[in-house]
DNA sequence: GGACATTCTTGAGCTAGATCAAACCGATAA
DNA sequence: TTATCGGTTTGATCTAGCTCAAGAATGTCC
């Protein structure tokens, strides 16, 4: 029996209830006791601050425990944009890498904690447990079609078909988290939905009435039921589907 | 002396000379021989077709050797949009290491050749060699950066300022290739143009002409010569700086 | 060479979403 | 209780970019 210390249990992956979200199935008790070391610190996060700035210096990525968070990117000449939104179990700052600083904001939208995972330590690591380099690929590829999926929506869909999708897409995560598939509060503004979905707040009002009118979801504020999510489906999936 | 036969020629990495464009720098002689094997086989894509399509089993990751080739995502309904442009020296295919399938079709804009490298070999190597890791993170982290300021293009500017963008961001890669800054042929059509901006063909080719007007560019079809690139610069940097 | 197909340009209107403006709501503080 | 403030809704108008349509340029095939 190994004494569990109260620092032990503060940052050990293996009793993380989260694991099966950031971590990578099927370890050797061996290899799981390897990854108990990655997180070098938990860090927590007051609503409204950065968990780092674009152009700060690229250390480590960060697996969230708990709360909320928006990344965005900017332009030189000052617009910025909500590139992401990322709650429980999903990992920030994998932009960093390439120049070694980061590439976006990471700005937190409740109070939330993150575990400090030092991406030197990850690649030492990754060289001996095969199974955490192949999940560290896959991190990163997830982002990827993620992002993918985002270019999608701005390039290709109408403001209604827009917040569908992202609602859809909130639902979803949420959904693997535990959540109702038929409520949810949404931690954001309706300006952040709308830097992240390309259109202006009032438009991004506007669809939500106009949902609510049609009796797909019910809005109060921040607070959402989902009436009919397969009308929801049926808006993201119906260019000129009428004709 | 190693005798240099054909096939050997034909794949080693280290005689290529894109090798500074896709291959981590500063390798000892010793990696350099393990590299070579990285590539299986090379292949040629005609103009038009695909190197792999949406959905198809994910197998190895493409350096391009020669030629250019569009990305496309597509949604359940059909619509589909350019999600990028990729030239030699480029690497294609990261998005399919999740889901063991790509995420996105892959095709050829000119006659192409690309190096195929199996992603198990790439991994199985990456252990060995930790500067091969590293260069793999950064691949795939650069390809996230680049997601990102897509997105920031398609969610935060108008027209003239995308194809603005766009251009620079050709002239800059063509310019790491070697190739003139004031001068460029567009491998592909203005509806791919639009699709990849979130634009039409029409507003595309109005952009064209405006700049041609303003006297920014010439253009004559698919030949641009850029005579004055930091008018474009200011386009794209001009949010409302005229208050 | 001519016929045909693709791609590109340009014009004329139209519309989705932006902009501007006002009112409303809920939370916090005085 | 009222005042203040950030966020939200709703209305009225405007405009960038879309749509539709016609013609021009270029390339391709026989």
């Amino acid at each position: 029996m190994i004494p569990i210390t109260p620092s032990a249990i503060k940052v050990a992956c293996s009793n993380c209830n989260l694991r099966e979200l950031c971590m990578p199935m099927g370890l050797s008790e061996q290899d799981l006791d390897k990854i108990d070391e990655l997180v070098a610190t938990r860090k927590k996060i007051k609503k409204g601050d950065f968990l780092f700035h674009s152009g700060s210096p690229f250390k480590s990525i960060y697996a969230i425990r708990t709360g909320f968070f928006k990344t965005s990117v900017t332009t030189e000449d000052g617009r910025d944009q909500v590139s992401g939104f990322q709650m429980a179990g999903e990992i920030i700052g994998l932009d960093g890498i390439v120049n070694d600083h980061h590439a976006c904001d990471a700005i937190a939208l409740e109070d939330a904690e993150v575990c400090v995972m030092p991406f030197e330590k990850i690649e030492q690591l990754s060289l001996e447990v095969k199974s955490l380099q192949h999940h560290v690929h896959k991190m990163m590829s997830r982002e990827i079609v993620r992002e993918n999926s985002v270019i999608l929506l701005l390039g290709s869909m109408k403001a209604e078909e827009r917040l569908a999708a992202f609602l859809l897409n909130l639902l979803q995560r949420l959904h693997a988290r535990g959540f109702s598939k038929s409520e949810l509060v949404l931690r954001m503004t309706r300006e952040e939905i709308g830097s992240f979905l390309g259109l202006k707040l009032e438009t991004v009002s506007r669809a939500f009435s106009k949902f609510a009118e049609d009796g797909i979801i019910e809005v109060k504020q921040r607070n959402l039921k989902i009436l009919k999510p397969d009308a929801l489906k049926l808006i993201v999936n119906s260019q000129d589907k009428c004709i």
